[in-house]
DNA sequence: GAGGGGGGACGTACACCGTACGTACCCTTT
DNA sequence: AAAGGGTACGTACGGTGTACGTCCCCCCTC
């Protein structure tokens, strides 16, 4: 019986088993406490609250994103890489994903992705406010891609044909397009997806650059 | 005392009332139930549970975006046109965005949406699969975009500026580009940052197609 | 070794939550 | 008049976050 000592890094590692296993709503402060064999408002000494807790949550998930940045490799192929790492969150802690992206979290765990993908894009010949928009845009795509990802945000996906054999319920005559689409719409190859979009992105953002390079002014507006 | 006779209706624009009025965290069935001045279990009567309450309010402010979709505009502007309808949900219902965005419903409410997008896209001349990518990109950029406008996502910003005058808490040593674009992170016009997405987005989907056509490749893969 | 002090573990208690269940009322149909 | 169904409601149960007080152990000082 060692009974290692019970640290705040304990309690948060054990909310993430807890999350991964048996989803968000399992949570509660007497639930963690049971797994660690504790008794629940130890808990308080190393956590303030439960908010705290799962903040603490997001941040050490996001804090364990692998950024392999290669700083030699052309900008493309480093923005594709961060965009990837992460997207590992989804595959890693995918029943976590929603609290890391629905937390405002003003630790420093946010905030080195944002440096190093300000850091490509400046390096790429940006100037700051749109290594800003587009260091925006990229999140804003990845977020909205792992929530779809994780099944929360609206696949709008029509038809969940369970334990219906073909695809109905969604009226032909009202919705057209997406009865016709159905099949495409029910079946969704996340990662094709998530390539797509960034590779879209990349692609506008190159001719963004030229064609400021091409009117050759450096800010205005 | 007209005491008009209680409806899910009624009772999910109590919900929403409460949710923009106090926030998410206020809604509970005893709260909603005070609100409508009347008992907690009669709300049983017309709802289930307080889960397919807010999957309700979900539908409801999703159900109310406008779509004033012009079938004579170019795609380009119908594209715009709906993608800006759907920023109104941030505007008029900011503090349920995040509940209409968390939650997977799969009622008619979130079909309509799709449906336009997908019968602007087929009459831009995208097959099948291509619009389906396209309305998913397009998805995942205004979900992300809008949990950043109601402050939910991690905006990355690194400084609140709360009570503190300068942009300190940040170490320049660590995050040197985030410290020196601190201003431009801090402020964040959604506006700006949303049409620049949608433009982008816009013209890199031009390409795409003008691409497909010129290859003159039908549908593979 | 004796005394003391601080911190961590814990139990109890309170207010609140969602909701299952039983009851009372009214309104319509027979 | 009788019966039946839908609606409103009160009560009760198990669960939640956490404020507060207590206990105990370890370490430091004398």
């Amino acid at each position: 019986m060692t009974t290692e000592p019970l640290s705040r890094a304990r309690i948060v590692t054990a909310a993430i088993d807890l999350i991964e296993r048996e989803g968000a709503d399992a949570v509660s402060m007497r639930r963690i406490a049971a797994e660690l064999g504790v008794g629940v408002m130890s808990l308080y000494n190393h956590v303030p609250n439960k908010d705290a807790l799962l903040n603490g949550v997001a941040e050490t998930v996001l804090s364990e994103i692998e950024f392999t940045d290669d700083p030699d490799a052309d900008w493309p192929d480093r923005v594709r890489t961060q965009a990837r790492a992460f997207r590992q969150i989804a595959h890693h802690y995918p029943r976590c994903t929603m609290l890391v992206v629905s937390r405002q979290l003003s630790s420093a765990a946010g905030l080195l992705p944002v440096e190093r993908a300000l850091a490509t894009l400046r390096s790429a010949g940006f100037d700051g406010p749109d290594a800003v928009r587009v260091v925006r845009l990229f999140i804003a795509f990845i977020v909205g891609s792992l929530l779809r990802e994780v099944g929360v945000t609206p696949t709008f996906a029509p038809v969940h044909h369970r334990h219906l054999a073909g695809a109905e319920a969604v009226d032909p005559a009202l919705f057209p397009e997406v009865s016709a689409l159905a099949p495409l719409l029910g079946a969704c190859d996340h990662e094709a997806e998530f390539e797509f979009g960034v590779e879209l992105l990349i692609q506008a953002i190159t001719v963004l650059q030229a064609h400021k390079e091409g009117t050759r002014r450096g800010s205005e507006r």
